[in-house]
DNA sequence: GTCTATAATTTGATAGAC
DNA sequence: GTCTATCAAATTATAGAC
């Protein structure tokens, strides 16, 4: 893994127990191995950071659902497979959705962070629709809305609570 | 309005716009027309502050709610008077819920400020518990927690894409 | 790519006067 | 209750050497 790798895997795990606010440039660099400074190298400044973890995590994301019709090929159910990856994403991390919590202090963060994060949703939502499209639901927008509203607030109030079992018993 | 209460009304906004590192004892001061070392007389630390603030809203928020079995015997439904308290929480002023944003970045909090957190969230999981059974649905638990985890991830959401009409369809 | 050195600003907090 | 004065630490960022 290369450097600015590993920069934003640890500026990953600091933003989704913080938010945005929670690491700097210092921080990172010292776990790293490297001075702040060489940081500016790879990122050049913090907002420019804080977009491309957005996109790469979006990415990540995107790829772990994978395609709604190979889901379906499979007779799985792509609802299902979403709803394992968010859990999957507060059990083995033990942490927010990236995305969520920065769409929580959306207001104060830089614009070029404010795309990414919509970003996420938008594809988010493209995704869901296609999910209860393919499951033949009545209202496939309504429907995504709903999914991922859900999954992010009992991501959320798991946090708040310190209970991961009670994100199980919201998406069951 | 005492200075105190100024204090932590414009912390409050603050807050619900970028999480608990979004405002600071000197500019809160500022606002209010006093230095920030009179900050200090009125909270000794910012965790004090912050939990302060996150109990009291969460005291305004119960007394806004009100009691279920009032409400029943005016004949409402107390979970679309929940519905719309959270709707105002949004679209009258805009922002986040304090506790959603600072339950979504919790570890990162001094554990005062998570106590005040867990309280708000263990609260409105009492209230929405009694007003499911109050409406006879045969698991008031569930629908408690799926009730208020859509509210907050709807929230949060309509925050991410700037777009209030967001939570509007997700909560009908 | 990474370093040293440095700058300007902000932050939470304290001591003690009024 | 509010002030002045002050502090140590942290933050984002830049210039220029290696």
């Amino acid at each position: 893994m290369s450097k600015k790798e590993e920069l934003l895997k640890i500026a990953e795990n600091k933003v989704r127990q913080g938010g945005y606010n929670n690491f700097s440039f210092r921080e990172i660099a010292n776990e790293v191995g490297i001075k702040s400074a060489s940081v500016h190298y790879h990122f050049p400044t913090k907002a420019d950071l804080g977009a491309e973890l957005a996109h790469q995590y979006t990415d990540a994301f995107l790829a772990a659902l994978g395609d709604v019709d190979d889901i379906k090929a499979r007779g799985e159910n792509p609802i299902d497979i979403y709803t394992q990856i968010f859990k999957g994403a507060l059990l083995t991390d033990d942490k927010m959705c990236l995305c969520g919590l920065l769409g929580a202090q959306n207001e104060s963060l830089p614009e070029k962070v404010q795309v990414e994060v919509k970003r996420f949703f938008d594809k988010n939502l493209t995704w869901l629709h296609a999910a209860h499209t393919a499951n033949g639901e009545a209202n496939p927008a309504h429907a995504a809305i709903t999914t991922v509203s859900l999954l992010e607030g009992a991501m959320m109030i798991s946090k708040a609570l310190n209970d991961h079992s009670y994100f199980t018993l919201a998406t069951q």
